[in-house]
DNA sequence: TTGACATGTGAACAATGTTCAGTAGTATGA
DNA sequence: TCATACTACTGAACATTGTTCACATGTCAA
């Protein structure tokens, strides 16, 4: 009777915590950044207004857990790549890389408040494991290069670097006149690899196009 | 005496005017981004909370006039590079790509107001003018290629894709642990232009380092 | 002097995130 | 069964935000 209880308690709190979440998600899908606040979401989880707060310490908090949730579901995406062994490495490190942007794309809102302006201070720094996944990947790619190697996480964080840069130009600025948005993702990742493993044999043989 | 008065008040406007904007932007140097609001601006100032807004018709707009002002200051430098004919273009576009990064690093709460989530609806897009100094640095360094001249839209949107990535990441992350801040900027920069462009003289003889 | 106009004030409004005293309902221990 | 402790929750309050507006003040033209 006495650990039921509180299992029970424990897992009634779990669900209305991310039933929260969901509703969270939802308005921010729909209504963006903007049109989010505690008291629609109140309104929409069918709560009061500081029932909320029985389960999240602030706003941010909320957005925080909003935010690994979908970073979770790339790194997921992402690991499957890893695992993949025996195809050509270059290749699924650039197909990791176009996951990360259009991820980026699908998801604008969450991305942007990932990547939001907050106090540095309290948050020192959160490495999303997804960074991890691109670390591997490049580590496969580099192979037995010992020079290389020991650039392994200079190489790494500028490649992320530049994917960052085209997903986060990308979602911002949506009416931007860009070029085609595919040739354009494409320039990027394939310079950034290039620049960060070498250029590949078919690269090579073409020259400069 | 007609004339004469208008003027004065024009040029009275002016002043303060910019004088609001000088306190605005003390304040949000000193106090970043959460610490600012339209009453500290107006107490900073010596006026009424109401007077700021004879001036500016939101706080959005006063925000989009202190980004202006530092993107043209940004302009001008980049400017001095493309009028510096004779040198090699190359090493021009990476110096300007450098200043860019640095510009972000110096005026970290500026760059991020710059590309902070606002309505996309409102203002569709507006180019700033450092980016027509990158495209013509990125013109003078394809030379006479004209398959690569037809891609120069592409190209440069590129280059500036994975520029901003690096400029956004160290002045949104700066607690994150990168490794070398200025070989992380030449890394990204370097892989960037010779994507763009296509390898230097010097990159070729060294072959992959 | 009078009227028009720019400049400025300060109170008010609506909306925000957050807190907190008070109220149920429920499981625990005697 | 009753009292106690604890959890979940409410709704009103608070402080702060951006913005507006009726009103005042000063300056120039007629």
């Amino acid at each position: 009777m006495f650990i039921e209880a509180k299992a029970r308690r424990e897992r009634y709190r779990q669900e209305t915590r991310s039933q929260i979440l969901g509703a969270a998600r939802e308005i921010f899908v729909r209504d963006g950044f903007e049109g989010f606040s505690m008291r629609t979401l109140a309104r929409s989880v069918g709560c009061s207004l500081g029932a909320i707060y029985l389960y999240f310490t602030s706003k941010e908090e909320l957005f925080d857990g909003l935010v690994e949730q979908s970073f979770l579901h790339l790194y997921e995406a992402l690991g499957v790549l890893v695992k993949e062994r025996g195809k050509d490495p270059v290749r699924q490190l650039k197909r990791g890389l176009r996951l990360y942007v259009e991820w980026g794309l699908k998801h604008p809102s969450e991305y942007q408040i990932a990547f939001a302006v907050r106090n540095p201070a309290k948050k020192p720094y959160r490495t999303h494991r997804a960074f991890d996944a691109a670390r591997a990947l490049v580590k496969l790619c580099l192979g037995r290069s010992r020079a290389a190697e020991r650039e392994l996480e200079l190489r790494t964080q500028a490649l992320w670097a530049a994917t960052h840069g085209i997903t986060s130009l990308l979602t911002q600025r949506p009416s931007f006149p860009w070029v085609s948005k595919q040739r354009l993702i494409n320039q990027v990742i394939d310079s950034a690899t290039q620049g960060a493993i070498g250029p590949t044999k078919r690269q090579k043989s073409k020259g400069k196009n």
